[in-house]
RNA sequence: GACUCUGUAGCUCAACUGGAUAGAGCACCUCACUACGGAUGAGGAGGUUGAGGGUUCGAAUCCUUCCAGGGUCGCCA
């Protein structure tokens, strides 16, 4: 479904982009104009509105300080100057300190033949950045998968494909939260409740069932509180030593001490756990190059505390407790080992880090795909990696995203109003059945083409709607906006992408083929889709410095709409002459590849029919 | 309380990082087309960008004071 290895090198990347020539261009002659000798990156180049003539536009008021000359007068000197300069710029008009710069239409249709053409347009080659390790989903494996997490993998799978793109070799990780109390807990319930219950023996997925008893152990706590309240006891005392709880904790030690038969359970139940986990996974499509266990880092990050505690990094208070007093850098003083000498989350994510710059030593960097109440920590970890002494700390970063909020209200799972992962996804594809079987869309499918089409279909509703929105901002999922399939939407995305392609298909058949000589110049019709389609590798440059994906989604729609808007006006194959179909045919087939690199990008696959 | 993020059309979101008359979709109203795939396109209406002040040629964007909301401030993870 989802193809790997999209961003071989291209060389022709090289080539100088419009935007820069313009600038070189303007330097020059602005020093023919005024005498000043200004660099390149001074000169503001921007995309000229749509109301105005030109296609790029040189924003004067800056220069008008080093001309001394009223900004209009700058604008008309170097208008001039820059028509009469060799190169793209072929006229002019100057609106209020803007100056319009027109290109010449063949320097674009030539882009359009040379310049635009393959699958690799857009990308950097592969390897020509460093080495960057994404984290995401880092579920805990007491339960299921939820709406949240789905914002984090698209999120975090999505940055990993735009930062290929840009040229990084990506590894793409996830941290186990596979210890601890909690994990605990389901297990003390499946002892007492079970009878022997396996995924196998009640049909239901690992991290359900596993999900299911921890639902229970909690409803036997509270049971076994409210009993002991009404026998008379104090409410902590009623708490803390219920026997439930008791046992759960007892547990926890045996696991601590390697105990066989708990560690046995353990591995049982975390190994349905993953199972389920890799179902959803391979539903959402997205997936890891490599798994951590917080089991296997915790103690690391022990010892890596110690150590810096022997070189005076850390701190150690009178009850044996470890401290960092990051007062000094305007945050607060931080627990990393108990007085009992256990380990916290910091501590384990200490850990974690250090072995993954262990495991890959020419990693540059860590991305973490993390929701923003966990701000502070990684502040505070980035901190204390670089106190330990790793440079690549300062370049690590918290790609923090906000809550997904529901109609009704917050999203908590406490509050229980989680929308489960599996379910939503199936009721995802379920819509896109009933849609698609009502308007009659798949005949000649057979079930299994049919099922991949209702998966694509759903799922790039889901994923669209999720990636659309800046991730730093909380978003409001509205599950009935999300299943409709109109507007600023995947399904509207893909619809337009089966379209060009079923065009293409038709021109084929016709025995037309794709022109790669002598096409018609694009006109002003042309010309909002040309600029867009040669917006793609600022594009992803920005996405990626941004670790952003919304800029990409957002992209994808514009095009989108601005080819739905030209098919509706031009007839492709029937226009009226051969170099006219031909520059629409070359529109059409950079539309299809360029929306295919763009929605790659957000992990969203698309269909040839639907 | 301290720190931090957010506030844009009735609703959900944009705005090239300081640029021109703040743009899309949904919903509402009007219209077009035998339609290369109608899961369509075009138009209308809808805004004091939470409020005030400041910086400058120019502010949704930067500074400042308020207002409202989220988050964090555990020997939880």
């Amino acid at each position: 479904m989802h193809d790997r290895r999209s961003f071989p090198s291209n060389p022709r990347l090289l080539t100088m982009r419009l935007d820069n020539q313009l600038q070189s261009i303007a330097s020059a002659a602005f020093r023919q104009v005024c005498g000043t000798e200004l660099p390149p990156e001074q000169f503001s180049i921007q995309k000229t509105r749509k109301e105005f003539a030109g296609a790029r536009t040189l924003v004067c008021f800056p220069l008008a300080r080093h001309s001394k000359a009223a900004p209009d007068a700058t604008a008309e000197a170097m208008g001039k100057a820059m028509v009469a300069a060799e190169g793209p710029v072929t006229g002019y008009n100057v609106v209020k300190g803007f100056l319009n710069l027109e290109i010449a239409a063949d320097h674009w249709s030539h882009w359009l033949l040379h310049e635009s053409a393959g699958p690799n347009y857009g990308a950097a080659p592969r390897g020509s950045a460093p080495h960057v390790m994404v984290e995401y989903s880092s579920p805990n494996t007491n339960k299921p998968l939820h709406l949240g997490h789905l914002r984090n993998n698209f999120l975090g799978h999505s940055v990993s494909r735009i930062l290929e793109a840009k040229g990084h070799t990506v590894t793409k990780v996830q941290i186990v939260n596979d210890r601890g109390i909690h994990i605990c807990k389901s297990m003390v319930a499946w002892r007492r409740f079970g009878n022997g219950e396996t995924p196998e023996s009640s049909g239901m997925k690992g991290d359900k069932l596993v999900g299911k008893y921890y639902v229970a152990f909690d409803r036997a706590f509270k049971a076994e509180v409210s009993e002991r309240l009404a026998a008379g006891l104090p409410k902590e005392e009623a708490e803390q030593d219920a026997p439930i709880l008791v046992e759960a904790r007892e547990t926890l030690r045996l696991w601590e001490q390697g105990d066989p038969d708990t560690v046995g359970l353990w591995k049982t139940m975390n190994g349905w756990v993953y199972a389920g986990f890799d179902a959803t996974y391979a539903t959402m499509g997205v997936e890891f190059d490599k798994l951590y266990f917080e089991s296997d880092t915790y103690l690391i990050g022990k010892d890596r505390v110690l150590e810096g505690l022997e070189n005076g990094v850390f701190e150690r208070t009178e009850d044996g407790a470890v401290w960092i007093d990051l007062t000094g850098d305007g945050l607060d003083r931080k627990l990393l080992l108990r007085s009992d000498g256990t380990a916290v989350y910091m501590t384990q994510d200490i850990g974690t880090a250090l072995l993954r710059f262990q495991d890959y030593p020419d990693l540059d960097r860590q991305v973490y795909t993390v929701g923003n109440e966990q701000e502070y920590h990684f502040k505070v970890l980035f901190l204390v990696l670089e106190k330990l002494g790793f440079p690549q700390a300062q370049r690590c970063h918290h790609l923090s995203y906000g809550m997904v909020e529901l109609p009704e209200g917050k999203m908590k799972s406490r509050e229980g109003t989680v929308v489960d992962a599996d379910d939503l996804m199936e009721a995802m594809f379920g819509i896109a059945r009933d849609i698609a079987l009502e308007a009659g869309k798949l005949e000649g499918l057979g079930p299994d083409e049919q099922r991949e089409v209702f998966e694509r279909v759903g799922l790039s509703a889901l994923k669209y709607f999720l990636l659309k929105v800046d991730p730093k901002k909380n978003m409001m999922f509205d599950p009935k906006a999300s299943i409709d399939f109109y507007g600023n939407t995947g399904p509207f995305i893909l619809f337009n992408y089966v379209r060009g392609r079923s065009v293409l298909r038709k021109a084929t058949a016709e025995g037309i083929p794709l022109p790669s000589t002598a096409i018609a110049a694009p006109g002003a019709d042309e010309m909002e889709l040309v600029g867009l389609l040669h917006d793609l590798p600022d594009v992803i440059g920005e996405a990626a410095e941004a670790y952003n994906p919304s800029l990409v989604a957002n992209w994808c729609y514009d095009l989108t709409k601005a080819y739905s808007s030209y098919y509706q006006e031009h007839p492709i194959l029937g226009a009226d002459d051969p170099k006219t179909r031909d520059l629409r045919l070359v529109l059409t087939e950079r539309f299809t590849r360029c929306l295919y690199t763009g929605m790659q990008l957000l992990g969203i696959a698309l269909p040839e029919r639907m």
